[in-house]
DNA sequence: TACTTTGTTTAGTAACTACTAAACGTTTAG
DNA sequence: CTAAACGTTTAGTAGTTACTAAACAAAGTA
């Protein structure tokens, strides 16, 4: 590739991948590698990178090592090279789907266990009156927390069942063509 | 408050709304913070929340301005008394729109230009006929990207939309309950 | 066998974040 | 006018994170 229109676009694209992912709390790194490797037409190796990238192969080796993990990328192997090469999943949905799975579900799960266990320990026991007026205060807005919560998953659960069945009238609702 | 039962639910809660902050990349203070006002029946005052979440007021006073501005909490004022209460804002999808349309909406969109400005970086000028082919596979990909966003954030705007007016046919729906 | 190529792991570090302790400013009360 | 009450701001710090540089491991090649 010579065209510097075409360089400076890839550089471009990389600088604003690496601001989304410093954004949702990744490494800056993690997100430029996978825009490289999103951009780019051909798997690249881990040499390739760090030369777009910028940063040490070590410090590609981990991340792509996470982008793996998240399903953003996948390893390409070539017969006889020794290089292992990653090509870009491209499905936004699949790689939503698989991070809300991996990280949110889990930290998100322990958080509504606890606004729970809260809630049970307020059923319990006898108390003073005035205490009985707080508790009941405390039921209600643990409830009210608990069930917004709850909202929340069902929303997205439905979100991704639905993108899983590519039910495309409603994404022509919302103009999704991500995938067309 | 002297029921032992009460104490240990509203701490359990306490803890569980800090790591929920910690997790979406708040301070640990701050979930805290806004943990004790949600749960309290009566607002609270600096000194209470020093009491009851164990930092220093000067660490309560920037956090509580935080949680302002993102319209978690507001400001209760009492005649004749100097001191700066604070209530829980208890709709949480009010929250939600107010911390997409200050944090997420500025930091998104800013993600959104780039991804369009390296589009336009792609769509000019002449070159060779290997990097006409590069050229277009950039422009897919990008385009790809960039309608993704748009898509997102139309869900996103249609969400909010459904919930200001209340639509309680699809809340249901979603087994919502969090204002009824 | 020793040398090269490739990716991983580790020790050290620079930058950042969120806190504490304390100084400070402002308002009210005596 | 002095002192107390209250909130804010600042200087310093401990903990965390994401990186670099370099040692290391593994596997092919001369």
């Amino acid at each position: 590739m010579t065209n510097q229109n075409l360089i400076s676009a890839r550089e471009t694209f990389i600088q604003g991948t690496s601001q989304i992912a410093h954004f949702w709390g990744f490494p800056k790194a993690m997100g430029a590698i996978y825009g490289a490797i999103y951009l780019s037409p051909t798997p690249l190796s881990l040499a390739d990178l760090v030369e777009q990238v910028g940063v040490t192969k070590g410090a590609v080796s981990t991340n792509v090592r996470q982008l793996e993990r998240l399903g953003m990328i996948h390893k390409h192997l070539v017969i006889g090279d020794r290089k292992d090469y990653y090509r870009p999943e491209t499905d936004f949905w699949k790689i939503i789907k698989g991070i809300l799975q991996e990280r949110e579900k889990s930290e998100f799960d322990a958080a509504l266990k606890t606004v729970n266990a809260s809630l049970e320990m307020v059923s319990s026991l006898e108390m003073s009156a005035e205490d009985t007026e707080i508790a009941t205060v405390y039921q209600e807005r643990l409830q009210a927390m608990s069930n917004f919560f709850n909202t929340i998953d069902n929303i997205v659960a439905t979100l991704l069942a639905l993108e899983e069945l590519r039910i495309t009238s409603l994404g022509k609702l919302f103009s999704n063509s991500s995938q067309e």
